[in-house]
DNA sequence: GTAGTCAGTGAACAGTCGTACTCTGAGTTC
DNA sequence: GAACTCAGAGTACGACTGTTCACTGACTAC
């Protein structure tokens, strides 16, 4: 082979690693716009200057961690639509998909949720960029279907809209309903509750889409 | 009469609600959990130590902010669906309306939007009870049309979640569109865009209404 | 093996922060 | 008109902020 990593560039990624660890952590009970320089490295072990070395602002920072969290997401909810075509299995699979997500990574979503509408604009962008991507894939998604025929390309993307929205929403449910049960439990009785109220929106949604006045005639 | 207000307690609530105002326009740039107190009473013109007599924390001030914005709202949906059962005129009706107040009043819903999911937990406990009053308002009216025959009291609380989500995100997107444009123009083409799309998703949840399972026979 | 790179250090800078004090003087009450 | 109340001013405090600079020393390239 070329090269390894090479010791040094490993540490660094280590540090810089840990750098949104920790912010991550800090970021559960405050927005970003006041988290602190000094109060992240701090957290980290390291002197406040080590910080330039990795990020120039806070803001940086914060659009790392978006493409973190986002960023290797892309694909899963094509992969779900594809799956079946079956909608009752595709809403329970959608839920539980989401569910599981944010069970096992409540600080990522919990920072997606905050910041979307955040003080800090460019993880604002950031954001708005990762969840128009989302629409765009399901909404392509969505068009290879059959029941799709007939739709126009604005209308898919409106309902493409409606599922990414509706997505971002079950999750941020997901979590104030997780943090009101111990931390540490299998499943509360919240979740179910608000699984169940996901699923509902859901079907909603897909009754419309099969009325929708646009397959048959122009409206 | 017996007393009026009184000069005192007149001056009193002009710089309290001076500082409202100021706290308003700064969190346009910034979250409130980043809102230092002497920034603030810098902005509005009087001493750090005056925003004691009237807030405890900025977290107070912020709890007060939530009143003035979505207190002064409750009974203007149920207006809305009292005034005509045409689905259509009443779409275009709710549209309208989140569009002109969400111009006139700019700073606050973009307030609400942010500390919605903020950091700072009062305020945010604050959106939540208002918007579950404004979903419990949303679903007696709902319940008391003839189309919500056979509708459980779950599924018509979901019904009106949705609205009300639904109207949350929409004022969202009103507030990117149109700071897109210039702040003075009457109407920019990006909100007209926003209402299209805010008025085919209301479509789209109406559909699914109609044809909801719970109005026939249990699922 | 030697010269160079560069992630992280530590001290120092000029600010800002929230809050505790005392004090003042206009508005109120009798 | 005298006694009282209390919104706001002013000062002072210790703690914390972001950023700069020169520095060390383990790793790297030749």
């Amino acid at each position: 082979m070329s090269h390894t990593v090479g010791i040094r560039q490993a540490q660094k990624l280590k540090t810089r690693q840990a750098l949104l660890d920790a912010a991550l952590r800090l970021l559960e009970h405050q927005s970003l716009s006041s988290l602190g320089l000094r109060e992240l490295t701090r957290a980290v072990g390291v002197a406040p200057t080590a910080f330039y070395r990795h990020f120039a602002d806070v803001a940086e920072l914060g659009v790392a961690l978006v493409e973190e969290t986002l960023g290797s997401l892309h694909g899963l909810i094509g992969a779900i639509l594809a799956e079946t075509g079956d909608a009752e299995v595709r809403i329970a699979r959608t839920v539980d998909l989401i569910a599981r997500h944010v069970r096992e990574h409540p600080a990522h979503f919990r920072f997606i949720a905050r910041e979307r509408h955040g003080g800090v604009g460019p993880v604002r962008a950031a954001i708005a960029a990762q969840l128009d991507a989302f629409t765009e894939e399901v909404a392509t998604a969505l068009g290879r279907e059959p029941v799709s025929a007939g739709w126009s390309e604005e209308d898919l993307r409106m309902l493409a809209g409606v599922y990414v929205e509706h997505m971002v929403m079950t999750a941020s449910a997901f979590l104030s309903a997780q943090e009101t049960g111990e931390p540490g439990a299998p499943e509360g009785p919240a979740e179910e509750q608000v699984a169940r109220t996901a699923r509902d929106r859901l079907r909603l949604v897909s009754l419309g889409r099969l009325h929708w006045p646009g397959r048959d005639a122009g409206r």
